[in-house]
DNA sequence: CGAATTTGACCCGCGC
DNA sequence: GCGCGGGTCAAATTCG
Protein backbone atom coordinates (compact mmCIF):
# COMPACT_ATOMS: atom_id res chain seq x y z
CA UNK A 1 0.00 0.00 0.00
CA UNK A 2 2.88 1.98 0.89
CA UNK A 3 4.52 1.89 -2.21
CA UNK A 4 1.51 2.79 -4.09
CA UNK A 5 1.45 5.76 -2.35
CA UNK A 6 4.82 6.73 -2.87
CA UNK A 7 4.69 5.59 -6.32
CA UNK A 8 1.58 7.98 -6.88
CA UNK A 9 3.60 10.77 -4.98
CA UNK A 10 6.69 9.83 -7.67
CA UNK A 11 4.07 10.53 -10.61
CA UNK A 12 3.06 13.56 -9.33
CA UNK A 13 6.25 14.68 -8.50
CA UNK A 14 7.07 14.10 -12.03
CA UNK A 15 4.37 15.75 -13.34
CA UNK A 16 4.83 18.75 -11.85
CA UNK A 17 8.30 18.81 -13.17
CA UNK A 18 7.24 17.70 -17.43
CA UNK A 19 4.68 20.79 -16.44
CA UNK A 20 8.13 23.16 -14.61
CA UNK A 21 9.64 22.02 -17.88
CA UNK A 22 7.21 22.87 -20.15
CA UNK A 23 6.65 25.85 -18.62
CA UNK A 24 10.26 27.04 -18.84
CA UNK A 25 10.57 25.59 -22.25
CA UNK A 26 7.93 27.88 -23.51
CA UNK A 27 9.96 30.96 -21.88
CA UNK A 28 12.69 29.80 -23.70
CA UNK A 29 10.91 29.50 -27.06
CA UNK A 30 9.62 33.36 -26.21
CA UNK A 31 13.77 34.27 -25.46
CA UNK A 32 14.79 32.83 -28.28
CA UNK A 33 11.72 34.41 -30.92
CA UNK A 34 12.87 37.58 -28.85
CA UNK A 35 16.23 36.88 -29.94
CA UNK A 36 15.27 36.04 -33.39
CA UNK A 37 13.48 39.26 -34.00
CA UNK A 38 16.03 41.32 -32.96
CA UNK A 39 18.90 39.88 -35.00
CA UNK A 40 16.87 40.02 -37.93
CA UNK A 41 16.04 44.15 -37.02
CA UNK A 42 19.69 44.92 -36.58
CA UNK A 43 20.74 42.73 -39.47
CA UNK A 44 18.29 44.84 -41.14
CA UNK A 45 19.82 47.69 -40.32
CA UNK A 46 23.32 46.98 -41.01
CA UNK A 47 22.07 45.79 -44.49
CA UNK A 48 20.99 49.29 -44.73
CA UNK A 49 24.09 50.82 -43.46
CA UNK A 50 26.26 48.71 -45.78
CA UNK A 51 24.45 49.49 -48.57
CA UNK A 52 24.41 53.55 -47.29
CA UNK A 53 28.00 53.36 -47.58
CA UNK A 54 28.48 51.41 -50.54
CA UNK A 55 26.54 53.82 -52.49
CA UNK A 56 28.81 57.05 -50.81
CA UNK A 57 32.27 54.50 -51.67
CA UNK A 58 30.98 53.84 -54.94
CA UNK A 59 30.59 57.72 -55.68
CA UNK A 60 34.53 58.02 -55.63
CA UNK A 61 35.60 54.36 -55.22
CA UNK A 62 38.96 55.56 -57.59
CA UNK A 63 39.80 57.50 -54.51
CA UNK A 64 38.92 54.92 -52.33
CA UNK A 65 41.07 51.92 -53.70
CA UNK A 66 43.74 54.21 -54.43
CA UNK A 67 43.97 55.59 -50.97
CA UNK A 68 44.07 52.09 -50.00
CA UNK A 69 46.37 50.44 -52.43
CA UNK A 70 48.33 53.22 -51.23
CA UNK A 71 48.68 52.15 -47.60
CA UNK A 72 49.10 48.45 -47.87
CA UNK A 73 50.59 48.08 -51.07
CA UNK A 74 47.93 46.10 -53.10
CA UNK A 75 44.27 45.94 -53.66
CA UNK A 76 42.39 43.35 -51.73
CA UNK A 77 38.89 42.68 -53.85
CA UNK A 78 37.58 40.93 -50.56
CA UNK A 79 36.94 44.55 -49.31
CA UNK A 80 35.41 46.22 -52.00
CA UNK A 81 34.08 49.72 -51.32
CA UNK A 82 32.89 48.60 -47.64
CA UNK A 83 34.68 50.12 -44.80
CA UNK A 84 34.11 47.55 -41.85
CA UNK A 85 37.03 46.24 -41.80
CA UNK A 86 37.50 42.71 -42.95
CA UNK A 87 38.55 41.49 -39.49
CA UNK A 88 35.21 42.61 -38.05
CA UNK A 89 33.26 41.10 -41.19
CA UNK A 90 34.86 37.61 -40.99
CA UNK A 91 34.23 35.05 -38.90
CA UNK A 92 38.07 34.07 -38.98
CA UNK A 93 38.31 32.04 -42.12
CA UNK A 94 41.15 33.81 -43.26
CA UNK A 95 43.58 33.44 -40.10
CA UNK A 96 41.74 30.11 -39.02
CA UNK A 97 43.06 28.90 -42.80
CA UNK A 98 46.15 29.99 -42.33
CA UNK A 99 46.71 28.59 -39.22
CA UNK A 100 45.24 25.22 -39.79
CA UNK A 101 47.69 25.66 -42.45
CA UNK A 102 50.54 26.37 -40.06
CA UNK A 103 48.94 23.32 -37.99
CA UNK A 104 49.45 20.81 -40.97
CA UNK A 105 52.96 22.51 -42.01
CA UNK A 106 54.81 24.25 -39.27
CA UNK A 107 57.45 22.22 -37.78
CA UNK A 108 59.48 24.21 -35.06
CA UNK A 109 62.06 22.22 -36.03
CA UNK A 110 64.14 25.24 -38.61
CA UNK A 111 66.85 22.62 -39.11
CA UNK A 112 64.32 20.32 -40.71
CA UNK A 113 62.63 22.85 -43.07
CA UNK A 114 64.73 22.63 -46.79
CA UNK A 115 65.72 26.02 -48.30
CA UNK A 116 63.02 26.92 -50.55
CA UNK A 117 60.58 24.94 -49.70
CA UNK A 118 57.64 27.66 -50.03
CA UNK A 119 55.28 25.29 -47.77
CA UNK A 120 57.06 25.19 -44.78
CA UNK A 121 58.92 28.58 -45.52
CA UNK A 122 55.42 30.05 -45.82
CA UNK A 123 54.87 28.42 -42.29
CA UNK A 124 57.74 29.85 -40.78
CA UNK A 125 57.25 33.03 -41.78
CA UNK A 126 53.51 33.19 -39.91
CA UNK A 127 55.40 31.66 -36.90
CA UNK A 128 58.11 34.38 -37.36
CA UNK A 129 56.53 37.74 -37.90
CA UNK A 130 59.81 39.56 -38.38
CA UNK A 131 60.80 36.84 -41.28
CA UNK A 132 57.28 37.42 -42.51
CA UNK A 133 58.41 40.93 -42.74
CA UNK A 134 61.47 40.27 -44.35
CA UNK A 135 60.87 37.45 -46.55
CA UNK A 136 57.56 38.61 -48.09
CA UNK A 137 57.57 42.01 -49.03
CA UNK A 138 55.41 41.90 -51.66
CA UNK A 139 52.43 40.43 -49.63
CA UNK A 140 48.34 41.18 -50.98
CA UNK A 141 46.94 43.58 -48.73
CA UNK A 142 44.93 41.02 -46.40
CA UNK A 143 48.03 38.86 -45.85
CA UNK A 144 49.86 42.15 -44.92
CA UNK A 145 46.86 42.59 -42.68
CA UNK A 146 46.91 39.08 -41.06
CA UNK A 147 50.41 39.60 -40.77
CA UNK A 148 49.81 42.82 -38.66
CA UNK A 149 47.14 40.58 -36.63
CA UNK A 150 50.03 38.32 -35.68
CA UNK A 151 52.12 40.94 -34.49
CA UNK A 152 49.25 42.75 -32.37
CA UNK A 153 49.60 42.32 -28.83
CA UNK A 154 47.15 42.58 -25.75
CA UNK A 155 49.39 42.94 -22.63
CA UNK A 156 47.52 42.49 -19.62
CA UNK A 157 48.94 43.83 -16.03
CA UNK A 158 47.72 42.45 -12.83
CA UNK A 159 48.82 41.54 -9.11
CA UNK A 160 49.86 38.70 -9.12
CA UNK A 161 52.38 36.43 -6.84
CA UNK A 162 52.36 33.09 -9.01
CA UNK A 163 54.69 33.07 -11.82
CA UNK A 164 51.86 32.97 -14.44
CA UNK A 165 48.11 34.17 -14.73
CA UNK A 166 45.56 31.00 -15.15
CA UNK A 167 43.85 31.44 -18.77
CA UNK A 168 42.67 28.50 -18.88
CA UNK A 169 45.06 27.46 -21.87
CA UNK A 170 47.73 24.75 -21.65
CA UNK A 171 51.40 26.60 -22.48
CA UNK A 172 55.01 25.45 -22.93
CA UNK A 173 57.85 27.43 -21.67
CA UNK A 174 60.20 27.81 -24.71
CA UNK A 175 62.48 30.24 -23.47
CA UNK A 176 63.82 33.03 -20.91
CA UNK A 177 65.74 36.06 -21.20
CA UNK A 178 66.68 38.69 -19.10
CA UNK A 179 65.02 41.94 -20.62
CA UNK A 180 67.04 45.00 -20.81
CA UNK A 181 66.35 47.73 -18.14
CA UNK A 182 64.08 45.29 -16.02
CA UNK A 183 66.05 42.81 -13.05
CA UNK A 184 63.54 40.57 -13.55
CA UNK A 185 63.77 37.75 -16.23
CA UNK A 186 61.19 37.51 -19.12
CA UNK A 187 59.45 33.88 -19.74
CA UNK A 188 58.00 32.90 -23.31
CA UNK A 189 55.21 30.59 -23.69
CA UNK A 190 53.76 28.81 -26.21
CA UNK A 191 50.05 27.04 -26.30
CA UNK A 192 50.63 23.42 -27.07
CA UNK A 193 46.86 23.18 -26.74
CA UNK A 194 46.91 21.97 -30.34
CA UNK A 195 49.99 21.26 -33.11
CA UNK A 196 51.00 24.42 -34.89
CA UNK A 197 49.06 27.16 -32.29
CA UNK A 198 50.96 30.00 -33.22
CA UNK A 199 49.70 32.03 -29.65
CA UNK A 200 52.56 32.88 -27.74
CA UNK A 201 53.06 34.73 -24.67
CA UNK A 202 54.88 36.55 -22.53
CA UNK A 203 55.45 37.34 -19.21
CA UNK A 204 57.46 39.39 -16.63
CA UNK A 205 57.37 41.49 -13.63
CA UNK A 206 57.42 45.15 -13.28
CA UNK A 207 60.52 46.78 -12.85
CA UNK A 208 59.05 49.43 -11.36
CA UNK A 209 56.22 46.89 -8.90
CA UNK A 210 57.04 43.04 -9.01
CA UNK A 211 53.99 42.35 -7.57
CA UNK A 212 52.65 43.42 -10.85
CA UNK A 213 52.82 40.45 -13.14
CA UNK A 214 52.82 41.42 -17.38
CA UNK A 215 51.29 39.12 -19.57
CA UNK A 216 51.65 39.98 -23.20
CA UNK A 217 49.17 37.26 -25.69
CA UNK A 218 50.26 37.36 -29.21
CA UNK A 219 48.56 35.44 -32.13
CA UNK A 220 44.83 33.29 -32.06
CA UNK A 221 44.40 29.98 -31.25
CA UNK A 222 43.53 27.76 -34.40
CA UNK A 223 41.69 25.71 -32.24
CA UNK A 224 38.67 25.15 -29.79
CA UNK A 225 39.29 25.91 -26.73
CA UNK A 226 37.95 25.00 -23.24
CA UNK A 227 35.65 27.39 -21.65
CA UNK A 228 38.05 28.72 -18.96
CA UNK A 229 40.35 29.81 -22.32
CA UNK A 230 37.66 31.39 -24.45
CA UNK A 231 37.20 34.57 -22.62
CA UNK A 232 40.48 35.34 -22.49
CA UNK A 233 41.48 34.71 -26.34
CA UNK A 234 38.26 35.88 -26.99
CA UNK A 235 39.59 39.33 -25.17
CA UNK A 236 43.34 39.45 -26.86
CA UNK A 237 41.94 38.82 -30.26
CA UNK A 238 39.06 41.71 -29.65
CA UNK A 239 42.07 43.68 -28.28
CA UNK A 240 44.11 43.10 -31.08
CA UNK A 241 41.41 43.70 -33.88
CA UNK A 242 39.95 46.67 -31.80
CA UNK A 243 43.76 48.04 -32.07
CA UNK A 244 44.48 47.20 -35.40
CA UNK A 245 41.49 48.31 -36.94
CA UNK A 246 42.49 51.56 -35.68
CA UNK A 247 46.02 51.39 -35.53
CA UNK A 248 46.12 50.82 -39.27
CA UNK A 249 44.45 53.86 -39.91
CA UNK A 250 46.54 56.06 -37.66
CA UNK A 251 49.76 56.70 -37.69
CA UNK A 252 49.94 58.87 -34.78
CA UNK A 253 51.62 56.11 -32.66
CA UNK A 254 49.24 56.37 -29.99
CA UNK A 255 45.94 56.24 -31.24
CA UNK A 256 42.17 56.60 -29.71
CA UNK A 257 41.53 54.55 -26.86
CA UNK A 258 38.48 55.59 -25.77
CA UNK A 259 36.35 53.43 -27.75
CA UNK A 260 38.27 50.18 -26.57
CA UNK A 261 38.00 51.24 -23.27
CA UNK A 262 34.64 50.88 -23.36
CA UNK A 263 34.08 48.29 -25.45
CA UNK A 264 36.58 46.04 -23.89
CA UNK A 265 36.64 47.50 -20.62
CA UNK A 266 33.09 49.50 -20.08
CA UNK A 267 33.68 49.44 -16.34
CA UNK A 268 36.53 51.83 -16.02
CA UNK A 269 37.55 54.37 -18.44
CA UNK A 270 41.19 54.06 -17.82
CA UNK A 271 42.30 50.86 -17.68
CA UNK A 272 42.64 50.16 -21.07
CA UNK A 273 45.76 51.78 -23.27
CA UNK A 274 46.96 51.92 -26.98
CA UNK A 275 50.23 51.97 -27.83
CA UNK A 276 50.57 51.68 -31.75
CA UNK A 277 53.88 52.37 -31.67
CA UNK A 278 56.89 50.29 -32.80
CA UNK A 279 57.52 47.90 -32.63
CA UNK A 280 54.24 46.24 -32.54
CA UNK A 281 50.67 47.48 -31.78
CA UNK A 282 50.18 47.10 -28.19
CA UNK A 283 46.64 46.86 -25.62
CA UNK A 284 47.30 47.12 -22.58
CA UNK A 285 44.83 46.25 -19.93
CA UNK A 286 46.13 47.22 -17.12
CA UNK A 287 44.08 45.71 -14.17
CA UNK A 288 46.37 47.19 -11.37
CA UNK A 289 44.64 50.14 -10.97
CA UNK A 290 41.26 51.08 -9.17
CA UNK A 291 41.00 49.14 -6.09
CA UNK A 292 37.54 49.74 -5.92
CA UNK A 293 36.81 48.74 -9.06
CA UNK A 294 34.52 45.46 -9.49
CA UNK A 295 36.84 44.35 -11.86
CA UNK A 296 39.46 44.48 -10.06
CA UNK A 297 41.42 41.51 -9.20
CA UNK A 298 42.39 40.56 -6.01
CA UNK A 299 45.25 39.06 -4.69
CA UNK A 300 45.34 35.24 -4.05
CA UNK A 301 46.60 34.14 -0.72
CA UNK A 302 48.40 31.91 -3.02
CA UNK A 303 48.70 30.14 -6.55
CA UNK A 304 47.47 31.58 -9.77
CA UNK A 305 45.63 34.46 -9.31
CA UNK A 306 41.84 34.65 -10.40
CA UNK A 307 39.73 37.75 -10.63
CA UNK A 308 36.63 37.17 -8.29
CA UNK A 309 33.58 39.03 -10.13
CA UNK A 310 30.28 38.73 -8.70
CA UNK A 311 27.60 37.70 -11.21
CA UNK A 312 29.47 36.51 -13.86
CA UNK A 313 30.43 32.50 -13.33
CA UNK A 314 28.71 30.58 -16.25
CA UNK A 315 31.62 30.76 -18.59
CA UNK A 316 33.70 28.89 -16.28
CA UNK A 317 32.93 25.13 -15.52
CA UNK A 318 35.27 24.04 -13.00
CA UNK A 319 34.35 24.46 -9.72
CA UNK A 320 37.22 24.39 -8.06
CA UNK A 321 38.34 27.25 -9.80
CA UNK A 322 37.15 31.30 -9.28
CA UNK A 323 36.76 32.90 -12.31
CA UNK A 324 39.46 34.54 -12.88
CA UNK A 325 39.84 37.88 -15.37
CA UNK A 326 38.84 36.60 -18.68
CA UNK A 327 35.73 36.15 -17.20
CA UNK A 328 34.64 39.55 -17.35
CA UNK A 329 34.36 39.28 -21.28
CA UNK A 330 32.55 37.53 -23.93
CA UNK A 331 34.20 34.16 -25.84
CA UNK A 332 33.91 33.29 -29.40
CA UNK A 333 37.29 31.04 -30.06
CA UNK A 334 38.41 30.87 -33.87
CA UNK A 335 36.79 33.85 -34.33
CA UNK A 336 39.36 37.87 -34.42
CA UNK A 337 36.33 39.58 -35.04
CA UNK A 338 34.69 38.69 -31.63
CA UNK A 339 33.89 41.91 -30.16
CA UNK A 340 33.76 41.21 -26.50
CA UNK A 341 32.71 42.79 -23.19
CA UNK A 342 30.48 44.83 -25.07
CA UNK A 343 28.38 48.05 -23.62
CA UNK A 344 25.98 48.57 -25.52
CA UNK A 345 25.23 51.95 -26.70
CA UNK A 346 21.18 53.02 -26.05
CA UNK A 347 21.01 52.78 -30.03
CA UNK A 348 21.99 49.46 -30.40
CA UNK A 349 20.58 47.94 -27.46
CA UNK A 350 17.44 50.00 -28.17
CA UNK A 351 17.40 47.94 -31.86
CA UNK A 352 18.41 44.90 -30.02
CA UNK A 353 16.22 44.38 -26.83
CA UNK A 354 17.93 41.18 -25.43
CA UNK A 355 15.97 40.06 -22.80
CA UNK A 356 18.74 40.18 -20.33
CA UNK A 357 20.59 43.54 -21.99
CA UNK A 358 17.52 46.13 -21.79
CA UNK A 359 18.50 49.75 -23.29
CA UNK A 360 17.58 50.94 -19.70
CA UNK A 361 21.21 51.79 -17.98
CA UNK A 362 21.94 48.66 -16.07
CA UNK A 363 21.42 48.82 -12.28
CA UNK A 364 25.55 47.15 -11.87
CA UNK A 365 28.12 47.05 -14.05
CA UNK A 366 28.12 42.95 -13.72
CA UNK A 367 24.47 42.69 -15.68
CA UNK A 368 25.88 44.43 -18.26
CA UNK A 369 28.80 42.22 -18.69
CA UNK A 370 26.91 39.41 -17.86
CA UNK A 371 24.02 40.61 -20.74
CA UNK A 372 26.70 41.57 -22.93
CA UNK A 373 28.43 38.45 -22.92
CA UNK A 374 25.22 36.51 -23.26
CA UNK A 375 24.27 38.16 -25.93
CA UNK A 376 27.87 38.00 -28.20
CA UNK A 377 28.46 34.66 -27.40
CA UNK A 378 24.70 33.79 -28.27
CA UNK A 379 25.36 33.17 -32.06
CA UNK A 380 28.72 33.95 -34.01
CA UNK A 381 26.89 34.90 -37.00
CA UNK A 382 25.27 37.56 -34.63
CA UNK A 383 28.68 38.62 -33.24
CA UNK A 384 29.75 39.63 -36.93
CA UNK A 385 26.61 41.21 -37.67
CA UNK A 386 26.50 43.20 -34.05
CA UNK A 387 30.12 44.10 -34.43
CA UNK A 388 29.55 45.29 -38.03
CA UNK A 389 26.53 47.10 -37.24
CA UNK A 390 28.41 48.98 -33.87
CA UNK A 391 30.94 49.84 -36.47
CA UNK A 392 28.89 50.97 -39.01
CA UNK A 393 26.96 52.91 -36.22
CA UNK A 394 30.27 54.66 -35.35
CA UNK A 395 30.63 55.34 -38.46
CA UNK A 396 29.48 58.91 -37.33
CA UNK A 397 32.58 58.93 -35.58
CA UNK A 398 34.54 58.00 -37.95
CA UNK A 399 36.70 59.83 -40.26
CA UNK A 400 38.99 58.45 -42.85
CA UNK A 401 42.16 58.35 -43.35
CA UNK A 402 43.64 56.96 -46.07
CA UNK A 403 40.57 55.38 -47.15
CA UNK A 404 40.30 53.10 -43.76
CA UNK A 405 39.00 53.71 -41.06
CA UNK A 406 39.69 55.86 -38.15
CA UNK A 407 37.74 56.01 -35.04
CA UNK A 408 37.82 59.24 -33.58
CA UNK A 409 38.25 59.96 -29.65
CA UNK A 410 35.57 62.53 -28.12
CA UNK A 411 37.09 62.42 -25.22
CA UNK A 412 40.63 63.12 -24.33
CA UNK A 413 41.25 60.01 -22.59
CA UNK A 414 44.55 59.20 -24.58
CA UNK A 415 46.68 57.06 -22.08
CA UNK A 416 50.82 56.67 -22.41
CA UNK A 417 51.52 53.13 -22.84
CA UNK A 418 52.64 52.05 -18.68
CA UNK A 419 54.49 49.09 -20.72
CA UNK A 420 57.59 48.84 -17.85
CA UNK A 421 59.64 46.75 -19.73
C1' DC B 1 60.31 7.06 -19.28
C1' DG B 2 57.95 10.73 -21.30
C1' DA B 3 56.90 15.44 -20.62
C1' DA B 4 58.18 19.84 -19.11
C1' DT B 5 61.69 23.12 -17.96
C1' DT B 6 66.23 25.20 -18.13
C1' DT B 7 69.75 27.53 -20.38
C1' DG B 8 73.40 28.59 -23.57
C1' DA B 9 73.70 29.22 -28.43
C1' DC B 10 71.97 31.06 -32.35
C1' DC B 11 69.30 34.11 -35.54
C1' DC B 12 67.58 38.42 -36.88
C1' DG B 13 66.51 43.34 -36.88
C1' DC B 14 68.11 47.70 -35.83
C1' DG B 15 70.97 51.58 -34.62
C1' DC B 16 75.47 53.53 -34.78
C1' DG C 1 80.38 46.10 -40.42
C1' DC C 2 79.70 45.61 -35.65
C1' DG C 3 77.45 45.32 -31.39
C1' DC C 4 73.23 45.12 -28.85
C1' DG C 5 68.87 43.37 -27.65
C1' DG C 6 64.78 40.58 -28.47
C1' DG C 7 63.20 36.23 -29.68
C1' DT C 8 63.70 31.25 -30.61
C1' DC C 9 65.90 26.75 -30.76
C1' DA C 10 67.34 22.53 -28.93
C1' DA C 11 70.30 19.70 -26.01
C1' DA C 12 70.63 18.85 -21.27
C1' DT C 13 68.38 18.47 -17.11
C1' DT C 14 64.61 17.93 -13.96
C1' DC C 15 60.20 16.34 -12.68
C1' DG C 16 56.12 13.43 -12.11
Amino acid sequence: MTMIKNGMNELAAMQAEVARMKEENQKLRAVLGQVTTSYNSLHMHLTTLMQQRNQRETSTPQAHEAAVEEKTGAKDPDHGGVLVPRQFMDLGPAADDEETSNSSTASPDRSASPPGNAEVRSAEQSWNPHKALKLNPTKPADQAQEATMRKARVSVRARSEAPMITDGCQWRKYGQKMAKGNPCPRAYYRCTMAAGCPVRKQVQRCADDRSILITTYEGTHNHPLPPAAMAMASTTSSAASMLLSGSMSSTDGLMNSNFLTRTILPCSSNMATISASAPFPTVTLDLTQNPTNPLQYQRAPAGPFHVPYPGAAPAFSAPSQPPSLPQIFGQTPLNQSTFSGLQMSPEIAAQFPHPKAQPVMPPSMAETVTAATAAITADPNFTAALTAAIKSIIGGNHQTVNGRNLIINNNNNILPDKSCS
